[in-house]
DNA sequence: AAAAATAGAGCGATCGTTCGTTTTTGTGTT
DNA sequence: AACACAAAAACGAACGATCGCTCTATTTTT
């Protein structure tokens, strides 16, 4: 899969998160009609993302929010109750989405090389399209409830578990030599979100994203297929 | 090196930046007796750590600050003029400790190899010691002004140097097969950054910060040493 | 014209910062 | 040892600005 066609897959399942919320929220939302409202919600999200990567979510004032978007602040609390509650939204919208494109793209009946590579690409694609979301995130996680703290922590152990099954079949079928599955996960996925939080630096330097991808896979490949030159070779581990 | 005789070399190398931000930062400080000012500038940065890492630098209240220093609000303003300038003096205290203690702990005599684990130890120690500050300054940086960024890149850029050089001479004596040195150091820095930042996964996990110094320096190696059981025989990469 | 959506002034709370006052400290004199 | 007295340090109430949020009036849509 290249990265437009992941493009168009992240864009459909956006809609269909927008939907989502909005049949959900229902309670706290004041606009009636679906269209305005997932219209709105997109609006506010996309500017809320904006300003609180320069400055953080706490920094964000809600009346620069309502400069950005181009709504009242009266207008605004139509669409959520709360700031912080705004901050829930977000973090959700953004949960739900990786949970989405991420469960797509990996196909399980394929070899553990494979899916390895499919699954860091897919990653690296979707920090690449969700780059504020991911960046936000990562750094506004703390200023969450407890409970969404959880949350937060929740998925992030998914998506490293992620790894750590395709590491594990790997290891069962002799064709990774890997010492310890989770924390070999841990560093992968570290790796991976480098990609996000360093932006700066790999723009500074011209990497692509497809450089970046084909070089983690390169290094973990190495990393994990073993010294021997005939990685096929079974029982070699034991 | 242990953690535990780290940890002293850092201890005096901090004494020392605190009587050099007193010498320094004179015209902004109140404060004339430098024993007074050097035992509540740490406690200030203590505290306003501590603080800081719970919800966010901006989100610290000077009333908070004054409430868990002990200080009252016109005593925080002897030590600094701003909030903004308190962000930057623990920022600057941090990059001085960092450079003073990691200049120190790796010895350009020894092999590539064995210089390639020591400055993954010391980075991991480093980081333990100093958790609350990379932690902080990891979180705070895109809140310092355009002057002060530059300064926190350039400071990234020079510990990702530190493992630039180290791979680069790895690879001119044959003993490392590295496609691309910068982005090797990049990824080897994420993965000691994320023990810093993801302290609760590894937390939870009992891992030590000498197990996962173990790990990291056990999974580069296997990536950069070669797939050549035999990785002293030179001319092989040619 | 009814319903839906938006506008934006106004409220109390809290923010960073200042400054006149009080307390503590160090030193020389009795 | 007790005192006086500046200098140094700490204190905390008060100020204007801005914050999140509300509420009624107004505009837009159906």
């Amino acid at each position: 899969m290249t990265f437009d066609e992941f493009k168009q897959v992240a864009t459909l399942s956006m809609e269909e998160i927008c939907h989502e919320i909005f049949a959900e929220k229902q309670a706290s939302i004041k606009i009636k009609k679906e269209a305005v409202a997932v219209k709105n919600l997109a609006n506010i999200f996309h500017a809320a993302l904006t300003l609180s990567n320069e400055r953080g979510f706490q920094s964000m004032s809600l009346r620069a929010l309502s400069r950005t978007s181009g709504l009242s602040m009266g207008a605004l609390y139509s669409y959520f109750t709360s700031k912080e509650e705004l901050l829930e939204m977000i973090q959700n919208q953004g949960r739900r989405l990786t949970r989405k494109v991420l469960s797509r793209q990996i196909d399980p009946q394929s070899t553990p090389g494979a899916m390895l590579r499919d699954a860091i690409r897919a990653h690296l694609y979707l920090t690449e399209i969700m780059q504020k979301w991911f960046y936000f995130s990562y750094m506004e996680t703390k200023n969450l409830d407890k409970n969404q703290q959880k949350k937060s922590m929740e998925s992030e152990l998914a998506t490293e578990q992620v790894f750590v099954d395709i590491l594990e079949q790997g290891l069962r079928q002799h064709v990774f030599h890997v010492t310890d599955p989770v924390l070999s996960a841990s560093v992968i996925k570290a790796m991976l979100q480098d990609w996000d939080v360093k932006r700066w630096k790999y723009a500074r330097r011209q990497i692509s994203v497809d450089d970046y991808a084909d070089f983690v896979i390169g290094f973990v490949e190495s990393a994990i297929l073993g010294r021997n030159p005939e990685p096929d070779l079974p029982n070699k581990s034991i």
